[in-house]
DNA sequence: CGCGCATTTCGATGCAAACCGAAGGATTGA
DNA sequence: TCAATCCTTCGGTTTGCATCGAAATGCGCG
């Protein structure tokens, strides 16, 4: 029988600065080895390592071995979830440098939130599926949304879907399986292009071009 | 320009265990004094003094002085929500007296989540509202729904709610507005007893009884 | 007015843990 | 088989901070 919940474990993991930039990184979703991270917090990779060990031990994140490297990554979608709802009552960060106030407008702008869209554009398109009736309020995929979505090019979408915090905007916008599948399609599609350091999504002209005749909204020059 | 929010400062507030005591106390809605607090998490009250004036720092409590008393709160729904969020992914301290057994059966049973009901007898009364049609998907108060919870003595019910993650359920139950004047109403009825040291909330008979005919489902025994 | 209680400030102490560098194991490629 | 790279383990150092007690402040009550 467990009593209340150990606030203080899940927080002391995230409390030190080092983890809390390695845990940022994982947040795109995608594999890092340790090494890259360390470099990511600025710290040694042995230092890297023993906090990464911490983070598999509480089950924060996995491992895949892949010859002499070791890919560490997030250990799913509710371990992402937590990491952003965080985010949404942490002070944030001073942006000093004319680079950092670009890539900070561009993260607000549109992003990768694990494995769904996130950002302005990820609430708009999601708040557009919800006008129109592609989506339900509790962010199913409707019938009428499955044919829609089909017929401008997203196939194998999952039916089920769930709301996910936005951080930035501060509404709910499409998570869970079809928010993944929505966000897959939209990568493969080639509206977006992945920040290859960051999770920041630039959306391609062609991308610009279909939103604009989708959402009815002009994106560009809004970053 | 805010950057990446900073969530090793939010998470460090939280990795002190006597900070996350104090929290969780607050977390019923109440105001406390530090001395109170300081007994919670058995400290003395100059460390809780320091401790609380860092949370005010960040905005998480208020103050409210009455005479030679300072009443401390949590500063308001969001940050419940987020401290909710965070007993999410939190490994669980182990009861171990039989004393904390069943004060923890009793917390997964029915408590107070901030301002509004959760836990399993939450759960179930939210996941009522949506199938009889009474409030949507998106947690809102339908037409149907405010005539009938009327015929049951809810008045002055607001219509906008939302969605919370249960984290003994794990399963959305109904906040905002509207779960805090619902929880507000069933008190106000004397459908459920404060406990008057935690967020626990006991079903009197007169409580069960409502919710046997209303949930067609028998509490008694349950806790 | 002065005592008592709640609270805060300050200085000192002690401990936990983040960090680094060196060393060792593992894997790849020559 | 040897060198190079990636990763981890270990020992030692240092810093941050939670904690306490003592003293100061503010407020109510007799």
């Amino acid at each position: 029988m467990r009593a209340d919940p150990d606030l203080a474990a899940a927080a002391a993991l995230l409390a030190d600065p080092s983890r809390a930039a390695m845990l940022t990184r994982l947040l795109d979703g995608r594999g890092w080895t340790a090494t890259e991270l360390a470099k990511v917090a600025a710290i040694r990779p042995s230092t890297a390592s023993a906090h990464l060990s911490r983070m598999l031990d509480l089950g924060w994140i996995t491992v895949h071995p892949q010859g002499r490297h070791r890919y560490f990554q997030l250990a799913g979608p509710p371990i992402a979830a937590f990491l952003e709802s965080i985010a949404l009552a942490s002070p944030g960060m001073k942006a000093r440098t004319p680079g950092e106030i670009r890539a900070s407008a561009a993260l607000r702008h549109c992003r990768l939130c694990y494995d769904h869209l996130a950002g302005r554009v990820g609430v708009a398109i999601s708040e557009h599926l919800i006008q129109r009736g592609w989506i339900t309020e509790a962010f199913h995929l409707t019938h009428e949304g499955r044919q829609a979505l089909g017929e401008l090019g997203f196939h194998s979408l999952a039916d089920e879907g769930r709301g996910c915090m936005d951080w930035s905007e501060r509404r709910l916008h499409l998570a869970g399986p079809l928010g993944r599948s929505l966000a897959e399609g939209a990568l493969a599609s080639g509206w977006f292009l992945r920040d290859p350091a960051s999770r920041i999504l630039r959306p391609t002209p062609l991308g610009l071009e279909r939103m604009a005749g989708w959402l009815h909204h002009d994106w560009a020059g809004a970053s």
